[in-house]
DNA sequence: TGTATGACAACAA
DNA sequence: CTTGTTGCCATAC
C-alpha cells in the first residue's frame, strides 16, 4: 500500500486546487454512472483541463489494483470506439461494459444511447 | 532544464 | 467510410 509510493504525487493537505490532475481525473471517472460511457475529452474537461484528453488516457493506463474502484472501462474515445485495444485491454474493457449493459458493436459504442450526459447527472442530483 | 512520448481530438483529402 | 496531419499538454526520462 503505502510502500508503493505513487510517482511523486502527494496531497499537501489542502483543497482540490492543489490536487494533481491525476487525482481529479480519477474523481471524475468515478462519477460516471454504470451502464453509461463518456470520452477522454469530457473527463479532461470536468477535471479542469479541456485540452488534456491524451493525459487522461495516460493516467488510466497507469491504473493498478489500488485504483480498481475506478470504472476506467466507461471511458472511450470521442468516436465511441474502444481505445484500449492498442494496449491490450480492449477485450477486457468490452467485457466489463457488456456486464453493465452497454452494447458494444464492432468495437464501438453508440454515444447517442450510452453516452453520459453530465448535465443530466447534475440536474437530477 | 530540455526532449520525447501518447488508452485523444479535430480536420483535410 | 479510411488514412494522414496537426494541435494539444501532463509525464517520463
Amino acid at each position: 500500500m503505502d510502500s508503493g509510493l505513487d510517482s511523486g504525487n502527494y496531497e499537501p493537505a489542502g483543497e482540490a486546487a492543489t490536487a494533481s490532475f491525476r487525482e481529479r481525473v480519477l474523481a471524475v471517472v468515478k462519477l460516471i454512472p454504470a451502464g453509461q460511457v463518456t470520452n477522454y475529452g469530457t473527463v479532461a474537461l470536468l477535471a479542469g483541463k479541456p485540452r488534456a484528453a491524451r493525459q487522461v488516457g495516460g493516467i488510466l493506463y497507469g491504473l493498478r489494483e489500488s485504483e480498481m474502484d475506478v470504472p476506467w472501462q466507461r471511458v472511450i474515445n470521442a468516436q465511441g470506439g474502444i481505445s484500449t485495444y492498442k494496449v491490450g485491454s480492449g477485450e477486457l474493457q468490452v467485457a466489463l461494459l457488456k456486464a453493465e449493459g452497454v452494447e458494444v458493436i464492432d468495437r464501438t459504442v453508440d454515444l447517442n444511447v450510452y453516452g453520459w450526459r453530465p448535465d443530466d447527472d447534475l440536474l437530477s442530483g
